[in-house]
DNA sequence: ATAATGCTTGACGTTAACGTAATCATAACG
DNA sequence: CGTTATGATTACGTTAACGTCAAGCATTAT
């Protein structure tokens, strides 16, 4: 086979993305697959990251800021000042995480009451429906 | 001075919105001023739509789902059936809101473990560091 | 009368993350 | 050698909710 590498079509199906983001993936620097004259070839490394953008991804990051993250990561394993600000970048998105969640429970909580309003008039309604027959 | 009714400045100065966001609105058939010459004129059930409208987007309804509800709301006070109806688009709406709350939960907790874990690698890399020097 | 406002109607621009063709290249298979 | 499979490139389309001009009336102040 292939020493490590794989086809798009195999990356597809080994990660359930499109080949469309993939390249595009590509395009914005997040992966850089090799190639064999026209075709690409993504490495081990390549999975390693698709797999950290995925799972960026699940936590709301937006391509551009796992783009960072990943560069950060490259840049220097061993500089921990690349690590510390990595762990700030996800500190401030679980702020913003955290900030989201609690205005969603705000409006649950605000929806929830006009929903016992509406249950109220709801009964009231059919009531003097019913008184009208 | 004009009966009830205001212009399209005193409405943005009122309710904090955009001219755009006026004629947006009444583009797309949430609002319904009228017209004195070229001008428009809102009257009093615009301001109350409004009203609605940003009530409504504070809950997350999309601009369509809002004006569907204006509809209903309007089309009947008298028939229970679409205040059951308007009941029920909220409910779901609702549902999506919690599902989407649980999901940020998730992501949350699953964030903050990951944090977990670069505390320890920094702690010990900045260990190292020392130990290095 | 003229300049400065305020308002109007288009109509194109913006953002994110891809989807969706259309066209072309290459390689294996029979 | 023709066909099928796989992949590449290019580029326009999508969605929501407006933002941002541009150009033109109309009223009001000077």
């Amino acid at each position: 086979m292939h020493d490590t590498t794989m086809t798009i079509r195999e990356m597809c199906d080994a990660y359930d993305v499109t080949p469309r983001t993939l390249r595009f993936y590509e395009a914005k620097e997040l992966l850089f697959p090799i190639r064999e004259g026209q075709k690409r070839l993504f490495t081990k490394r390549d999975r390693a990251r698709l797999k950290l953008i995925l799972r960026g991804k699940r936590f709301g990051f937006s391509l551009e800021e796992i783009r960072q993250l990943l560069d950060l990561y490259d840049m220097g394993d061993q500089q921990a000042t690349q690590l510390q600000r990595t762990y700030e970048i996800a500190q401030a998105r679980l702020q913003d995480m955290v900030e989201q969640r609690d205005e969603l429970n705000e409006a649950i909580d605000d929806l929830k009451e006009q929903l016992k309003w509406g249950e109220k008039v709801i009964v009231s309604m059919t009531k003097t429906e019913k008184a009208a027959e």
